[in-house]
DNA sequence: GCATCCATGTAACCAGTTACATGATTTG
DNA sequence: CAAATCATGTAACTGGTTACATGGATGC
């Protein structure tokens, strides 16, 4: 699925400027389940977006830990600017990517999208993970739907487990069993989510606030 | 995966004979997530299974019903036979497909090949509900690997979650905490089928016994 | 100076999907 | 008899993987 890598990237760029390798083992990490990436889709993907003009590069020079570390709230611009001191070094430099105007916009469009009953389980987890980008509204949207679908998926499930009872040995009883305890959980958790969406503020506790006018990590090296 | 789509094909196809279309329902039904292959991907499947021989195709006649609703406790014999009642008729028949001893044997390699740590779950869940056909080392063996895989993956979400406590907004930080809950809870269920398989003895309630003296489906063209 | 990790990229291949083309059977 | 559903298949495309090729930087 294009928009599930594309998507990851923008939204860990927005965060801060990286570079492909270290942007790949933030998407292992950062969205468990969800991609598992490889360089092989990573470096494409990668080159699209720099070719559609979402994201841009700059040749980092040697000293490796300057670049990296920094904590994000600053826009690209100045990081950029830093970044260009050694602009070009051997054939193969580190290539740091940070996302551009036009790449803010489609990662807003890529969040908001309505992405037309596939994927689901995967789709749904990224967008999670960015929620924090989008208007409140769109937020408690995008919840009701996933919410609307696991409660599908626990009807469903639950059905499969009456019917197949004389059609499934022990384990596929408990396999289905196990199914619908899982989709419960996801529900449960989702209807959490979305309590906690009405009643509370957004609340956001770390880093990458939305808006609030508390976050202020200055990042002066 | 090729052997996902065909091991589940197999396993279908060891309990009744089917033709595509019915086939494609079973398989949504039967292993929920596991495996919502479209025709697209089923019929090239049948062909290669069949091109192998692992599989082998009657062309059946009009009266739709007859050959569908038998319980599948009968061999593959009789259902074949009195599908072969009208042999040809249109170009395009029904095609109801049976296993053959090659397809069982291709079966068997399949259900017990070492997945070099690849997939994971869908392979696991498909596995398993087949998994009364397997020896009951194999089955235990098969268990306990992916025990420890789900003990890994629990080690991971969890280090995940304590490092990434300060990386992590609120939302990040819930599809992290519920991811590792959900990996927990799968632990803890293989771990009762660990437990249910070493003290008592497989009891299979349902139909498909993996070996009783009954099975002699042979195979005269 | 050699091994190991960091880092980027390409090419071949793979499983799977969507969309299309076709026709038979059932049913209102 | 027309519409819906059952049924089979092909072709184009997609999103992804593994394996390969290459080379800089680090550290022992």
């Amino acid at each position: 699925m294009l928009i599930v890598l594309e998507l990851a990237i923008l939204g860990l760029l927005k965060e801060q400027e990286l570079h492909g390798y270290e942007l790949k083992k933030r998407l292992s990490e950062r969205v468990g389940l969800a991609s598992g990436a490889s360089f092989g889709s990573l470096y494409p993907a990668l080159a699209r977006l720099e070719h559609a003009g979402a994201v841009r590069a700059v040749l980092a020079g040697g000293s490796s830990t300057a670049s990296i570390p920094l904590t994000g709230s600053l826009g690209g611009e100045l990081a950029a600017f830093r970044a260009r001191i050694s602009p070009a070094r051997g054939a193969r430099g580190k290539k740091v990517y940070g996302i551009t105007g036009r790449g803010e916009q489609l990662f807003g469009e890529l969040l908001a999208a309505e992405h037309g009953s596939s994927d689901n389980d995967r789709v749904f987890n990224l967008r999670l993970a960015f929620a924090a980008y989008l208007p409140a509204d769109a937020r408690l949207t995008m919840l009701e739907r996933r919410r609307s679908q696991l409660s599908d998926r626990v009807v469903h499930l639950a059905a499969r487990l009456k019917v197949g009872r004389d059609r499934l040995d022990g384990y596929g009883a408990s396999l289905a069993e196990h199914d619908r305890e899982a989709a419960e959980h996801d529900l449960s958790w989702v209807d959490q989510l979305i309590a906690s969406e009405r009643q509370g503020p957004p609340a956001p506790p770390a880093t990458p606030g939305p808006s609030p006018a508390t976050s202020q990590e200055d990042t002066t090296p």
